[in-house]
DNA sequence: ATTCTTATTGAGAGTATTGTCAATAGTGAC
DNA sequence: GTCACTATTGACAATACTCTCAATAAGAAT
């Protein structure tokens, strides 16, 4: 009955998941959560200190989830080890999986954004990573220019897809995987300091 | 001091217009608006019926807006009169033009999002309308696979430009049409049959 | 002028949410 | 076993938001 703090708090971070997955962000209150966990709402109190700290906590949470998906698929992508690809797809997965996109927005929608600081370091360290393999051959501005769009617009795209895409799809009746298709098949060609590559590896 | 419903219920949706954009959804209640306008709640309540009512005639006017801008650029493009970029161009500021993006966000949050149907309509149109310009030449199946990808991806990235475009771009240190400048340029590769064709008209 | 419609308001009820405070009760340390 | 620490709770206050209701008043119609 009596759970370790670490406990406590992990529980109720899970719930207000939950509970932002299900009915959106407004439904993460200290009564919902305690009410999901059955404990009282002061006990959430007691753990994060105030409402506003349940939610920034969770922000935080999710955010370092997302960038440490992220960066560990930039890591691949240094060691020559991934295509392209597969880190459009680890991107579009990050922000659609538990939510993260729609805790995202839900962020820049209430001015919280300063918890989005991490996900413009990882791209920025997603940018570097590239130019720093990329530099032995072409122009340097050049390629760091093409990177920075690139990695921006992959973003951009995860999370407007993992918001709407779903509703829109279903409107139109396309399959899950349309728009991060089109991006993997597209996004060489960004990158490519010469622009005939469509490089399909 | 008697205004008309008209006069009333406009003023009262610029209002709530106001307050999404600057403080985000969860500020657009009856006592913000009608302290803002500097009337009472109550008289709110008669016009709008509840507050829900004034949230849904805002989603309604916001997303009536949005459709038909996209609309007349989709004639234009039925016309010959535009080319792809346009379009693109088009869509995004449809999206980021008084917060119809962060609107359209809230929607798919909260799960108000039957009022985003009109939205997949004039999409659908889209698609039908390309279609039926396309079909002489090529694979109908295939023209068809291709717009509608095609214009989900754009829809898609343009309400991630909206929503967290600002902040990506504040923070790797870009301008504000690198975005839509990538999906203006990689769009018509998309929408040609022929892998080689970036058709510039 | 009188009447009718209705835009507008103020008072107040009901509910949800956050937060404070004192008290209770596990849990480990000694 | 006793004590200190703290997770947990219930009662209660405070605020904010929505909504009802009766009353007022502005404008149109006759």
């Amino acid at each position: 009955m009596r759970r370790t703090p670490e406990e406590a708090r992990t529980l109720a971070l899970a719930s207000a998941r939950r509970l932002l997955l299900a009915e959106g962000p407004d439904a993460i209150t200290l009564q919902a959560v305690a009410s999901d966990l059955g404990m009282s709402h002061t006990n959430l109190i007691h753990h994060f200190g105030s409402a506003a700290g349940l939610q920034s906590e969770l922000m935080r949470q999710m955010v370092s989830e997302l960038t440490t998906t992220i960066e560990s698929a930039v890591m691949r992508l240094r060691a020559g080890k991934g295509e392209v690809k597969d880190f459009v797809d680890i991107v579009f997965d990050a922000f659609d999986r538990g939510g993260a996109g729609r805790l995202a927005a839900w962020m820049a929608l209430t001015g919280e954004s300063m918890h989005l600081a991490p996900i413009g370091e990882v791209v920025r360290d997603y940018i570097d990573s590239v130019e720093r393999g990329a530099d032995a051959e072409g122009d340097a501005a050049l390629i760091h220019e093409r990177v920075t769009s690139a990695t921006l617009f992959v973003t951009v795209a995860a999370l407007g897809d993992a918001i709407i895409g779903n509703e829109l799809r279903k409107m139109v009746g396309r399959e899950r995987e349309t728009v991060r298709k089109l991006m993997g098949a597209l996004l060489p060609a960004v990158l490519a300091a010469q622009p005939n590559g469509s490089g399909q590896s």
